[in-house]
DNA sequence: AAGCTAAACTTCGAAGCTAAAGATTATATT
DNA sequence: AATATAATCTTTAGCTTCGAAGTTTAGCTT
């Protein structure tokens, strides 16, 4: 076996090559990048999703986890902010809720001001969750980036803003769900 | 209102504002770059998932195209080996398949040297419908990097593989599907 | 203040996914 | 050759999600 990669992945250079065989007018230096870029979102998810398991919460429950402590003290929001955010419909956050309930990270209630409105308000322990699911992350970044020079992180940092800035632009965000909080 | 996005997605810098005030261990720099690869995959998952809709396949059947097409010449590939390069169960590519041989995008016929086999092989409007999906991809792509010199891009590819590697030797895919092919 | 209209959430039905059990065929063992 | 074991796919049950319809409350309009 000539590949390092299990699972019969091809290799980076493997797919680029198979790329060009089949569709002449690419480029392969735009195919490495946006490969490799998309590459490396996949294999961070996955680590995170190891992480958030090893605490015995879903990367799903993170998501909803972020998305309160981000809001800043006092970690309220309500289910439709919260699915806007997310990506997510009303519907499927009404159910996340549920689940998050009985796990004891957060806790659901009416507005008194608007009975309409429902306040979802992050528990202690869901904060405790969030933090030492942070601690893993921010471990594992460093990690990911040792081997970068504080020149090549402020560099690739700058570069990779002006993509998303391009490609916010570019997507006026259409009716967008945006899915997968950072 | 001080934010140019839409949908209260807070920007880049107030997010990591938002880190840096909820976890002080937190490198913005760090920070910095893994939120924008994060948010630049999902814009692009995005838009791939809005070119693949515009030619009336989903991105799910996408996948399938691409995995098939990279095979080469003829175009056949187990339900299994399209389940473990896609991260999705044999369970769930049964469905797919079932679906895509519907739509007239693959077709599905049994090894006739060994019956337990099953070759999916691709017809040619899947041919074609990958080869419109793949111009479109790269054309956007293209697009994307427009801003970014030739030595930025080249340097850029070049970073990107270089975390690659690192978090591929890191994570050595424990027992892990892979979701989400590039 | 009665009745529309809009806003926010929940419920319902359909689709896709996973994990586990089941069915079918191939391979190895005795 | 008969049986056991393994490999490959399909089926089933449960969960999560989406889209759409339904419910409750707030805010307007007259």
């Amino acid at each position: 076996m000539a590949d390092t990669s299990e699972a019969g992945e091809p290799s980076l250079e493997e797919q680029i090559a198979a790329y060009q065989r089949e569709f002449q007018d690419l480029d392969p230096q735009v195919e490495k990048i946006v490969s490799a870029l998309s590459r490396l979102n996949r294999r961070m998810n996955v680590a995170y999703g190891r992480q958030t398991a090893d605490l015995g919460i879903s990367n799903a429950d993170w998501e909803v986890l972020k998305a309160l402590v981000l809001s800043g003290a006092p970690y309220r929001m309500g289910p439709g902010e919260l699915a806007k955010r997310l990506g997510l419909t009303p519907a499927a956050m009404t159910h996340r809720i549920d689940r998050m309930v009985t796990e004891g990270l957060v806790t659901r209630e009416r507005d008194e001001n608007n009975r309409v409105r429902v306040i979802v308000e992050l528990t202690g322990e869901g904060r405790e969750k969030w933090l030492a699911a942070m601690r893993l992350a921010s471990v594992f970044e460093e990690d990911l980036l040792q081997d970068l020079s504080p020149d090549e992180r402020t560099s690739l940092g700058e570069v990779l803003t002006r993509l998303l800035r391009r490609v916010e632009h570019a997507q006026p965000d259409a009716g967008g769900r945006l899915s997968d909080l950072d």
